[in-house]
Formats: C-alpha cells, sequence, structure tokens
DNA sequence: TCCATACTTCGACCGTAGCCGAAGCATCTC
DNA sequence: GAGATGCTTCGGCTACGGTCGAAGTATGGA
C-alpha cells in the first residue's frame, strides 16, 4: 500500500501553525535570525530553535552562520514554489486566516514572492508582457522572445548575463491572491531587483508587502499598460 | 505577521501517514470506498471515518453515496497535483519510504497520475509526442499543434471532443520518479483510456502501478519512439 | 576580563489528536 | 422481518509533539 515519496513528513513539517508562519515569512526572500523567526512564529526563542531544526533536517532551510547570529533561508526555489502553490491551493478552499487584517490589500497588490514581483501588479506585468510580445506564452509555459530580449535591455536587464545561469529565465509562478500567473526565474527577479535599484518599489519591514512610490508607480504603469486581460 | 492564505491547515492534513496513505492512494484515479482506504492507511475503519470526514471538511476529498458504500474521489485535478507535486519535493529531499520494496519499480516503469500516464512510460511518451511535432513546448508549457491534432485523429481520440471542455486539453505535470514532465489534461487522460481500450494495457488491484501486455508494450514503443531525451 | 547578546540543550508539563472497542444507524439481501 | 454489510458516533485511553523555564555554549564588544 505505501506508494512513492513520504509526504507525510513534509506535510507535517507545514502543518505545524508556527513553522507554516516561519515559512511564509522566508517566503518573502530575506535571511531572517532565529529571533526574527520566532517573534513571527508567535513563540520562544527556545522553541523556535527546536522548529527550525526539524525544518533544516526536512531540507526545507539553509541556515548561515553570520558572527553570532544564524540567518536562515529557504532552501531552495523549489520550497518557495511549494509555499506558493500550497497557499494558492489553500486559498481555492477558503482556509483563509481568521482576521484578513489591514495589511491584507497591500499584499494582494503587490509583494514578493521569493525574489520576484507577485499580486496584482506581477499578474498585470506578466500580462502586459505577452501583450506587448516580449514574453511568449504558451499553456503554462513562458519563453522569452526575440523582441522581448531588447525590450529588456532597453530598461537596463543584461538578459546575457542571466542566460549564463543554469536557473531558468522565465518561469510561470501561481498567484494566490489573483489565482494567474506571474512571472518568476531570474528575468523575474531581475526586474523586480531592478525596480528597486530605481527607487520605483521597496520592501517592507516585518512583511512581504512591497510599496510603490507615486513616481514609481506611475513609471510601472506607464512601462505595463494592459489594455484587455489576457487569459493565463 | 500573520499573512496570507493558511497553508497550516492543509500541512496538517496531508501530515498525518494515514491520510498522506489515503490521499496517495486515490491519486490512482479511481473511487474507493471507506473501508478500502481504511486499509490502505492500515488503521481501523472507525478511526478512517474520522479521517475522513477531516479531509473531505477540508475539501481535498468528495464524497459520493452509492447505496450502502460511501467512495471517495480527490476533489479535483488541483488535489492530484497538489499531492504530486508534494511526491516530487519529498523525493528531491530524499523523504523516501522505509523499504523501496518489490513494487517500487513497476511504479517507476508506469502508473497512473489521477487520470494519465506517469512514470518512465509517461515521460517518454511526451519526449516522443514532442520530439515528432505533435506537441508544442515552450518552458513549462505545453500546446497541442495542428499536425498534433491529425496524429491523434489517427490514434482513435477525437480532439474536437476534448476541446469542447473546460479543461484544459494539454498540461505538463512534474513526475516524482523521473523529475521530468509527462503530458496531463484532458489530452494525457484520453491517451491512457485509449490505451486501456485497445487492450494494450491495464490497470492493478491495490497500486497505481499501470501493467503493459507484451503486445501492447511493443505497439506502444513503436508509437512513441524516442531518439535522444528532450529536455524539460 | 567581564558582560551582553544570540542561540542551543535539557527537562518537565500539558493538550491535542490519533487510536480502538463497543454500540448505533443506514442500506441492501433474503 | 431478520440478518448481513458498510459506515458513523461515542467514550476513553495513550502517546507524541509543542511549549516554556532554566541552564549551558558560543560570539562580539568594551
Amino acid at each position: 500500500m505505501k506508494e512513492g515519496p513520504d509526504i507525510a513528513q513534509i506535510g507535517a513539517l507545514i502543518g505545524d501553525p508556527a513553522r507554516a508562519n516561519m515559512l511564509a515569512a522566508l517566503t518573502g526572500g530575506k535571511a531572517l535570525t532565529a529571533t526574527e523567526l520566532a517573534a513571527v512564529g508567535g513563540i520562544t526563542l527556545q522553541t523556535a530553535s527546536a522548529h527550525l531544526s526539524k525544518l533544516e533536517a526536512g531540507g526545507l532551510l539553509l541556515p548561515r552562520k553570520q558572527g553570532r547570529h544564524r540567518y536562515f533561508t529557504l532552501a531552495d526555489e523549489t520550497v518557495a514554489r511549494l509555499i506558493e502553490s500550497m497557499m494558492g491551493f489553500a486559498a481555492s478552499r477558503g482556509h483563509l486566516r481568521h482576521q484578513p487584517g489591514p495589511k491584507e490589500p497591500a499584499l494582494r497588490k503587490a509583494r514578493i514572492c521569493y525574489d520576484h514581483l507577485a499580486g496584482d501588479y506581477g499578474v498585470r506585468m506578466l500580462d502586459s508582457l505577452v501583450a506587448k510580445g516580449a514574453i511568449d506564452a504558451v499553456g503554462d509555459g513562458l519563453a522569452l522572445t526575440a523582441q522581448g530580449e531588447e525590450t529588456f535591455q532597453c530598461i537596463g536587464i543584461n538578459v546575457a548575463d542571466l542566460k549564463a545561469s543554469r536557473r531558468p529565465l522565465c518561469r510561470s509562478c501561481l498567484d494566490w491572491s489573483e489565482r494567474r500567473a506571474h512571472l518568476a526565474g531570474s528575468l523575474g527577479k531581475a526586474l523586480l531587483s531592478n525596480f528597486f535599484d530605481k527607487g520605483w518599489a521597496r520592501r517592507t519591514a516585518g512583511s512581504r508587502s512591497v510599496i510603490f512610490s507615486p513616481e514609481g508607480e506611475r513609471q510601472f504603469l506607464a512601462l505595463f499598460p494592459v489594455e484587455t486581460p489576457v487569459a493565463v
């Protein structure tokens, strides 16, 4: 009867509220210390330490020692994708938080998903790129077009550098709030970094949400116009 | 701190070994009774009943009453994809079963993933279809080509019928044993049904594995030849 | 050297969730 | 109606896992 890999183990790892909160926080892409993660999980440092050991042993987290701090990050982009896909699934089944909270709208508008832009703005950006022919969409798959290569060069993104890395250039990532795809992969990362560098947007302290400056928002919306929504 | 949908709930649902085994068994696509699922989970009927209630309440399972039986299926194809993706993740992290068991090779060769073919043969089939130009692969995405439409018509699959349904025609599904993509979607389902109808293969009693007849195997391999593996 | 900070380990507590035996419904068969 | 089968509910047991206080180990700074 027991067939295939053991999903119960990682299910159980994610299944604890404190651990789930930690993982969700780390999906923001920033490395966090044990103390910070304890606060996120709403538990004491000792308890957090035990949880972090388990997550590390399970291959979900990667610790990095730096002086007397221990910074934790998600082990891998695949972990981030698993968490996001579970969030999407949870949202579709109505497994929402008890109180939506005031930060929810900001989170739905624009947030970090591991290292790229998600939320309404993330989906909008991908729609616009597909509409203008910079990215080719077939089914779930995304591919950069020759025209797109020029476009990104103009924005200030060196596509050749990105191609050199082993990581896929374009990847579609399902957005839990919009239930549509946004752009992940090294290109998605490069775009978000680009926005930060230009001062169009900034990350927030204790949250995954991304705040655009008024000017940055204007530029962003101008750069990624949407006529009619593109089905994905 | 609490941001986004609650992944802990579904994590916990999947995190129990008995429930995980039930879900894995249901990924085989067949509807199973509470008694059968109790056997799968290695627990008594009462305990299984409680587990099944929870899974149903969580939106993972769909019960169907038939006489004095209650048949359970996965609620949705999205559930199957979640389970498979967790299996892929678990396999990549080495979360394997204690003893691989004698059935393992058969499972890796060919098995059912919800309603389509997975395993070595599933991956091989997709590779071959892409190589011969029947299916277009861009990144993760798959799309039927005009040429492919003819091909499938010849095999005896009415593509027009499939297009009429709301379900996507082609979908890539990550194979946990091969770590490569195989073909899901209504076309994947139609192909597997086609093999069953032709008598090329049959399902096994208590397992997800698919057994090919000697003749069926010959035909399958002839229909889906592979020259050089296609990267996905 | 001494103290503060960051984190881990130990030990004990406790609650929840899984488990089963027994009894209770529901449905089919004869 | 009587009996068999499939499943649920109830009650009580048990164990595992999460929790924290307290003590212990590392690192950095004064």
